[in-house]
DNA sequence: GTCCTGAATCGACGTATTTCGATATTGACG
DNA sequence: CGTCAATATCGAAATACGTCGATTCAGGAC
């Protein structure tokens, strides 16, 4: 399976064939109630929460709400930075490129 | 869980908030390889592709490349029409659109 | 050092998902 | 009608995922 696209220029010439492969591991991440909350929330804060305030939003066990948060961090959606005892987690912007990057590749073939 | 964003205008005034939790759906669809690359099929197509064509590209069953079929189509990614023996599946343009919304939405707070 | 708090990891359990072979459905053609 | 070809559905097996309690790790206060 090669989950790639051939991508042509605006001449009609083929360009280079893009990889759709990465975007799923992006996409799984965000395929579950809970992490898209945790992504409300991230958004919502205009900035970055520690992982006790995400918790006190979610009936879950705290390491159910760590899983998650490994989860969106290691599929590149979510920074975390630890400061003293606390650790906080943002947004990653290029993320957010990434997800309207994957649209317009879907986009200019429609 | 309310899976919410609270949108504000170009006041700061508050909105509506908006509910990200539909799009759940949509991206745990997109969140597998297999049917990453049926997208990348269906995009590089440029139009529609029937079952048996999408199906000579993979090493995998026929009633798995229906099943994974029917879960983007469940998901409102692709659309099918059938016309005679075929069923003919297509990308769902208003899907590619509400991806694009996601990512707005995200950016717009970053 | 000890204690406490915030967060991550481990191990196990139940559920969901992916995959398949077998079977059923749908439509075209004699 | 019967038969064949293209898809869909069913049922079961293997794997992956979400969740938890118990434990461990990291840092601050004492």
């Amino acid at each position: 399976m090669s989950t790639s696209l051939t991508v042509r220029g605006p001449s009609g010439k083929k360009l280079r064939p893009v990889s759709l492969g990465p975007y799923a591991k992006i996409f799984r991440a965000l395929g579950d109630e809970t992490r898209m909350e945790m992504i409300a929330l991230l958004a919502a804060a205009e900035g970055e929460l520690c992982v006790c305030e995400i918790e006190g939003h979610f009936d879950l066990a705290q390491p159910t709400i760590s899983h998650h948060l490994r989860l969106l961090r290691e599929a590149g959606i979510v920074t975390s930075e630890r400061r003293g005892a606390w650790v906080h987690y943002a947004l990653d912007k290029d993320a957010v490129e990434r997800i309207k990057e994957f649209s317009s590749l879907l986009r200019s073939r429609t």
